[in-house]
DNA sequence: TCGACACTATGCACAACTTGCATAACTAGT
DNA sequence: ACTAGTTATGCAAGTTGTGCATAGTGTCGA
């Protein structure tokens, strides 16, 4: 025997306006339809609820009964909602990352989260790295994605070790496969398409460059808050740019981009999931997730 | 927000083997089918129920609370379905009536009764006119439809006139649309199709012939216990049969039959509805569908 | 860490159900 | 008996649910 909750709704509508084409219009359906459903509940329970010999129409001794009980089942099914919604978390979880985090990673946090035994909605602020950071400190995000920051490591801070990451120097290959640009040539002369500077990942990058800038001459060409988007640009041969692994794992394994230095051209970065150190009540949702984050595996 | 009580079993089967396939097979769907029910549930109460991180899965918070109630509301279902049914007649209503009614007016009985505010079912047993009166002599069975018969109408029954019924004396017409076989004609000689002799219809003509007998000659062609098949014979030209002008309607009103003699050849039978008086509860279903067979309206 | 096994989710084609519209059938009051 | 108000039904179209095959994921042992 199944019974939907809307046909005992619709009941209690009829029994208040004892026709079945005004409360048709209440119910938000057609007279037909309506009409279908009281006889589906009758045909459900078998056992007629209304008179429809006379007009206007009464309810069968059966429906008073039913009305009654159908009142306090429908009661209760709201109250029981209503004690599930708090089990669930109604503000979201707002984290925050940068550009590139928030198309290469973020969406596999979201993809952990909706499989975690809670019931979460969650939101992104985009941002520079630095804003980010100021987001969290300021209590504007409860989450930042980031490459690890000695800004952020300090007590004042919990964070999790998501994965180490590997940036790519990588850029378009040749008929043979190998890279048309190389960092291993001494004195070549190499067009690089950079992070802007205000770009965390162009500290990273400069920084290499700077240190075994001897050995090559980088053309900068031109400059991109976003991996994405250099990523676009080496795959139509414009130069060499420093990708994030993870969004490399396409196009490396077709060949559309290959690895242009070495692993001293490689430099190593740490994800991390930060968040404020707070009065956290150990049975809380927020410590619940917290714990849950501990098993991303990206 | 609607909810089926089919989800809430699934979900207790469930909750019970921890194991979807399992519990699909209990519930008698695939086990894709059933894993989409849980996610319509989910989504319903906007709310996990399951956690399906770990195997064998285990129930969410929200879920070990959604189990205790919709445990308590299923059961009142129960309950509440099972009041309902003793609301209902369980007994179905026995009716007997000869060959003649159970063809021609019974169905407008058991229409009747399913726009009665209760739900019954009924049950008939088609018998010569004598015997159906010993079925309600003897409890066998509840009503009796019958013409007006002295041997009933008795104080130890209840009778109800639904109709008066004239037997018309019909055949095949012309190509004038005249009857074929005329009664008026004196001394004519007619073919009869007679009821077979222990049938109550053919007491009645079989009097009406002996007491016009000096009029016309009649040859009994054949005999059967039923109106309608007698009226076959007549739509086929055997000859003149008297037939209740219930089962007339259509074949009057395309012409393919046409009335054979004037009032005098027109018995009037009373068609009555009869129970035996028994100790009735004023207010019990037996008494209360008994008023409502009043308002039959053939 | 890998591989085999057990379990759950998803894509797709098809079947079942529900709905709205037009209209028939019915009730009540004149 | 006629009319106005109400409910039921036939039908075509849209929506939803289902099973099958298969992909995806978790678990356990080597």
């Amino acid at each position: 025997m199944n019974i939907e909750t809307k046909w005992l709704k619709d009941f209690m509508v009829l029994a208040q306006t004892r026709n079945f084409s005004k409360a048709a219009e209440i119910r938000h359906v057609s007279q037909p339809a309506f009409s279908r459903r009281i006889k589906a509940l009758e045909s459900k329970l078998n056992c007629k609820v209304v008179n429809r010999l006379y007009q206007p129409l009464q309810l069968t001794l059966s429906g008073e009964i039913f009305l009654k009980r159908a009142e306090k089942i429908l009661a209760e099914l709201d109250l029981l909602s209503e004690e599930l919604q708090q089990q669930t978390l109604r503000t979201p979880l707002i984290f925050s990352a940068t550009h590139t985090l928030s198309i290469g990673v973020f969406p596999s946090i979201v993809e952990h989260i909706n499989k975690l035994p809670f019931t979460v909605d969650t939101q992104l602020k985009i941002a520079a790295a630095d804003d980010c950071a100021n987001l969290l400190k300021h209590n504007h995000c409860d989450y930042l994605l980031a490459f690890s920051d000695p800004l952020l490591d300090d007590f004042h801070h919990d964070s999790i070790l998501l994965a180490k990451v590997k940036l790519l120097p990588v850029c378009q290959a040749n008929e043979q496969g190998d890279p048309v640009y190389q960092l291993s040539q001494p004195k070549s002369s190499v067009p690089y398409l950079a992070y802007q500077e205000n770009i965390y990942l162009d500290r990273v990058v400069s920084k290499l460059i700077k240190d075994k800038g001897q050995q090559v001459n980088f053309n900068k060409m031109l400059m991109s808050p976003m991996a994405d988007s250099l990523k676009m640009m080496t795959l139509k041969g414009l130069g060499i740019a420093w990708i994030p692994e993870f969004s490399l794992a396409t196009e490396l394994a077709s060949q559309k981009l290959v690895i242009a230095g070495d692993e001293q051209w490689q430099p190593e970065l740490s994800l991390r999931l930060y968040r404020a150190k707070k009065m956290h009540n150990k049975h809380s949702f927020q410590d619940k997730i917290w714990q849950h984050f501990h098993k991303i595996n990206l």
